[in-house]
DNA sequence: AAGCTGATTGTTAGCGCTAACGTGAGGAGG
DNA sequence: CCTCCTCACGTTAGCGCTAACAATCAGCTT
């Protein structure tokens, strides 16, 4: 009797017996395994070309126990930085073989942090990424004890934790040290969220540098990256008028704090200096163009595969690979008093 | 003998030895099923809980033959629009309780597109998401026959295909009508690449507002979506001194042009309109605030998903839906010669 | 009291794949 | 000429789960 031609995907049997041989040999053709004979691999290979057969990976992964994915957790989605992390892990993933899980969280808080691994764990992801640059999941991830190998992106160094980071300190150094070779000495800071990571390194290397200058570090303003923020900022430190410099700890903040200037009626860079973080494309079209600090986004995301890999062959490594920021020089930032 | 204690984690048997019952009443608990007594219910998800048990997402996906993830297929992450309907589609996925597995497209071709969906196809998702929004990706997705329910966001409407997208046509003439009533008629436009299918609705939009009105659309220039091509468009329409007002296909390009013009020597908006498309939130602190447009894009990411839920419950549906954009007037738009 | 009903639970048979082991043919070595 | 080994394959036994079916037991009906 004729077996019913019910339209389902063709599996490793139906390759099997349209090749006349095992399934089992089948599945050697597929894992690349050495004892096939060049002939039979071939009739093989044909058979899964004319029924345009493909691996079941559910089924492959329940017997090997990996599922060949790798899971990005992330936070703030919507901001530059994390989004461009999150290319260049996906494209770095994508290089290597891996499939990419994401997760966003909608809140920084444990219990979502929580969720989230658990939900990984379900899906048996080989290795995790997280990208949630906020000091709460630091803490949070130091609690949990995790089986599966996990990288972090941007936090602080730390042993308990593979990590993969910009140098923020740098950055915030090469910036504020470049307003300082200028010869400006009342330097703010517009700052991002306080629980920000990135956000704190990057005041503590402004303070630091300060220090180093032995120049004030009392004009500290609190933003929260959006340009609204800056905005806000700008006109604070207008109209206080004791600032002839500026750094802000992101371009979209920089945005701000320049249309902020243009309405008190300060010109940038001739009344006061100002300095970005990102090298977001647009910091070059602002009017000015905006001095900025350039992060390697998408280095770090194949730094991070990379560590992501190792820890999965070799066990927790507790290893961290830091990316050096650089700075770019436009013409937003001057000599102090220059058109005067 | 004692059993080797061997670090693995539990599975469903090892919950049900706990509590007392068998395997299979572990996952009628797992999956709801009604006739289960309050009180063994009870029993086993205290054994669940005290072993820390998830259930095995490949074994339950062999045979169910559902994996409940759906695959977004996408490119040019990197640029605004795509990345936040990526967002709103993951946000509503979540919601639904479907994991979201990410491809990115390194370049749109036929080839890529095909390996793509392929990709997800060994996943065995239950639905595809595609967010590449080029002329190639509609021609290909019509040729390649899924057995996958699929839903194409931000493309034309095409009974082939189920659509979830944002009437670009409908934006664009909104920006221009509004140039029109405050007496521009020299209305020039930068559009986006034209394969890109927002971009070309614009161009569209933007004709056809100006033919309404009985205007000249000679003024169109290409531009690549970054700040840099809106710059040089700028410079270019400032050398030819014609045109009183710019569409400019996205912020950015807005946000390149206003510079050009300020360069140039021309004051936003006393000497040329200006209008932006995206309402990116930078766009309300440009010097001066940009006029620009709305497009919903976590609305769209909902719709998107809404959709898609529909066809895999009911099969294939080609049906699409539009979301309306909405004009955001701000300072860089006035009447023409407002200055002279 | 025998039979029927429905609710609750257990038993069995795969889902498609890989790892471990089994087998037979052919060649090397004694 | 027989053993032993190697290569190339086939056979078998699960991986952890769900769906289908079987079994049990209480509460009714007739």
């Amino acid at each position: 009797m004729p077996i019913s031609e019910i339209r389902r995907p063709p599996v490793m049997e139906d390759v099997a017996k349209l090749a006349g041989v095992s399934h089992q040999t089948v599945s050697r053709v597929l894992n690349a395994h050495p004892n096939v004979s060049p002939l039979t691999r071939e009739r093989v290979e044909k058979a899964i070309a004319e029924l345009g057969y493909r691996r079941n990976t559910a089924a492959r992964s329940l017997v090997t126990r990996q599922s060949q994915t790798i899971g990005v957790l992330g936070s703030d989605m919507s901001h530059y930085g994390p989004a461009n992390t999150l290319l260049g892990v996906q494209q770095a993933a994508r290089d290597k073989g891996y499939f990419v899980s994401v997760a966003s969280l909608g809140e920084v808080t444990p219990t979502a942090i929580k969720d989230g691994l658990e939900y990984f764990m379900m899906q048996s992801v080989d290795g995790i990424v997280v990208i949630v640059p906020h000091e709460a999941m630091f803490e949070s991830l130091s609690t949990i004890s995790m089986a599966i190998p996990l990288v972090a992106v941007g936090f602080g160094v730390d042993e308990r934790l593979s990590v993969a980071a910009v140098n923020q300190r740098m950055g915030a150094s090469l910036a504020v040290q470049h307003l300082v070779d200028l010869g400006h000495t009342a330097i703010a800071h517009v700052a991002g969220p306080p629980d920000w990571i990135d956000a704190a390194a990057r005041v503590d290397g402004w303070r630091r540098t300060l220090a180093q200058a032995g120049l004030d570090d009392s004009m500290l303003i609190q933003g929260d990256w959006s340009a609204e923020s800056g905005y806000r900022a700008g006109l604070e430190l207008a109209a206080a008028g004791r600032a002839t410099a500026l750094f802000a700890a992101n371009d979209q903040m920089a945005l701000g704090a320049l249309r902020a200037f243009s309405e008190a009626g300060l010109r940038v860079p001739q009344d006061v200096s100002l300095v970005g973080y990102d090298d977001q494309p647009e910091a070059a079209y602002l009017v000015p163009p905006l001095t900025t600090v350039n992060q390697g986004f998408q280095e770090l995301g194949a730094r991070c595969m990379q560590m992501l890999l190792f820890d999965m062959a070799n066990g927790h490594s507790g290893a961290s690979s830091v990316v050096n920021p650089r700075l770019v020089v436009r013409s937003s930032t001057a000599a102090p008093n220059a058109g005067r």
